[in-house]
Formats: structure tokens, sequence, C-alpha cells
DNA sequence: TTCGTCATGTAACCGGTTACATGATTAT
DNA sequence: ATAATCATGTAACCGGTTACATGACGAA
């Protein structure tokens, strides 16, 4: 139900396309909520049906038309009341945390690999995040609508430090066995 | 496929049923991997099919036999495999941070009250792990086995911070608005 | 007597991923 | 030539969630 509302979210920004969506949860909102392009263009075609967006066929010669989606009173409506549900608790599924639990069982230069590239990972990811909030959010205070995304991105800063924090120990502790 | 191997990892601790699994995934493991029941004995049948676990039937009177699972050689040669496999990267999946972005399209009030819910989601959890910590873990040096679930432990631990500390702030940011 | 726990599972559905499919344009 | 980008979609599959189903035992 939320990757419709996630849709939503979009297109209150500016109408769009489905590819411009694809590539929109790509970057900015993808941080927080993934969806590939299959996924949008059958969203997109329910939305239409329970009356959420409209779309528009703008005709371009040579490449394919764009098929252009915009928001409708009754899809702000739904957005304002997905708005007051109560939140999903964040959960985290991650693949690295289950192999710790079995260390003695798994191949440990191995896991020692993966760390590593997690922390390099994380470290581009956060320098990411500070590349986007100076070349947005550079001055001092944001624009009430900005608030919303420069404290998404804080807390993508947030959580990448603590990743990156826990890799340096992780590697520290795991370095010195000579395994 | 990485369920299966989750499931793997809990039964190198110790023979279990798919009941007893549930269980584990509802505390230790599934702080970092998620599962229900319907999905674990799905599971276990194919892990059975792929002989990676055996069955033994435990005969009780007056309630349901329990059906223990065991890991086979096969089995801790596919977890050492899959050990070896590159990680996939953890992905944030958040509702919350999503309507962030649409902050003006929303219900603001809504809004601050889920992340007062939040803060003591993420207080409570970070409380356990704690209690966890210390109970399990309160002596100096663990053993060898024991290392990557402190580890897990850790990175739980440094993960609700972050989400504490960014609660703290958002609403410190949100309240003086008068709506 | 009603609820929670023990213990097994199935069925239907929904959401997400991967691969397939087309076809023109532009850059290397 | 080859690959990438623009732009649309479909089909098959896999994984996860919710609800259904059974039935005995013990505690409030």
């Amino acid at each position: 139900m939320a990757l419709s509302d996630a849709i939503l979210v979009c297109l209150t920004e500016r109408p769009m396309s489905g590819y411009d969506l694809a590539k929109y949860f790509d970057t900015s909102i993808g941080f927080f909520w993934h969806a590939t392009h299959p996924q949008i263009y059958r969203e997109l075609k329910k939305l239409g049906q329970r009356g959420h967006v409209v779309s528009d066929e703008e005709i371009q010669s040579g490449k394919p038309n764009r098929i252009v989606y915009c928001v409708t009173d009754a899809g702000r409506q739904a957005l304002l009341e997905w708005s007051r549900k109560p939140v999903a608790p964040a959960v985290i599924k991650d693949d690295l945390l289950v192999r710790l639990q079995a260390i003695e069982h798994i191949d440990k230069r191995a896991l020692r690999q993966q760390i590593t590239a997690r922390l390099a990972a994380h470290r581009e990811q956060l320098a990411q995040y500070h590349h986007i909030r100076d070349v947005r959010f550079s001055d001092g205070e944001p624009e009430p609508g900005d608030l919303g995304k420069l404290m998404g991105l804080e807390l993508g800063m947030e959580y990448e430090n603590g990743w990156i924090n826990w890799c340096k120990n992780a590697l520290a502790r795991l370095e010195p066995a000579g395994d």
C-alpha cells in the first residue's frame, strides 16, 4: 500500500512520467523507499483507476511519447489520510548481521572483506548525502517545503555514521585474530 | 534465498522445531531478519528436499508432536558457501522518511505524534538490547562463538541511538511552529 | 468461560525482482 | 560497431503477509 503513496509524494513535487519516477526513485526518495520500473508502471495504472492521478500524453517525434502523471484532488486527499495512519516501524533486514550470528560456522576472511566493502559503501553514501545537502541546502534556514527533505538527509547521515563507526570497530575486533 | 540461510544459522545454534524457530525469529535473529511462521514452515520443507536439514518427530501426548530439525553436513557446507557470496547492501525502507518528503502536503500534527511514538519505540528497543547484553555478555571478553552476537547487538544499539538523536532533533525543529 | 500457549500446517493474496520485448537517437 | 539513453510496457516468478483451520491444556 505504501508504494502508491510514495509515488503520490513524488508527484506533489512536479508532474512526472513513469520513466522520470523510476529515475527519481534511484536518487532522492529512493534512499528511503526503493522501487523498480515494473512496480512503478503497475502502480500508476492502479492510481489512475482510483482517480488519484490523471495522465497526459506528450507527443514526441523520434522518441516514444511521454505519459505524464499529475496528482488529482482525490489523490491529495488520499495522501493526507495516509499521513494520519500510524507508521510501520522501521525494520532492519541485513544479511551481514545474520552472518554474524553464526560467526563460528562461516568464512571469517570473507566476513572481513564484506565488512570492509560495507565500510566503503557507507562512506560513499555519506559523502553523497553531504554533497546533496551542500548543493541544495547550503544557506542557513531552509524553506518550509525543503525542511522535510533536509531532515531526511540528516537521518541518512546519522544512519551512515552509525554504520561507519560500527564497521571500524568490528574490523578492529576481527583483524587481530590470525585467521 | 536468504531466509533459508537465516534458518540454517538458527539451527547451528541448536536443533529446533518450526514453532521454536518462529519464536526465535521474534527475538534474537529477528532483530536483523524477520520471518513469520508460514514462511518458516514453507522454507523448512524446501531445506529438507535439498538435504540441508533432517527432521525428527518427538512424540508428545496431549500436545501435537514436535518436528525437530537439524542441520546436515550438506547444510553446513551451504552455509559456508553462502557466507562467501557478497552481501546485499542494507537498504532503508521507511514510511516516516517518505512522509517527510511531502511535509507541506501532510498532517503535521500527526507527523509530530508519529515521531514521538518512534522515539519511544527506539528507546524501548535500545533498552532491550542493553538488557540482553547485560544478562548474556556481562563478563569482560565474550566467548568466540558469542562475539558475533555481541557485535550484532552493538550495531543495533548504534542504530537505535542514531534514531533517538534524530527524533529528538526533529521534534525540536517541528515543535516551535504553531502547526 | 474465555483467553493464551503449544504445535502443526494451508490458501489466497499482494508486493518486489528479473528477464523479456521494442525501437529510435546519440555518443564513443 | 557498440553501448547508453529515452520511453514504454508485459510475464513469470519468488518472497512475505494475512487469514483460515485444528485441537488439547492450563490459567484467570
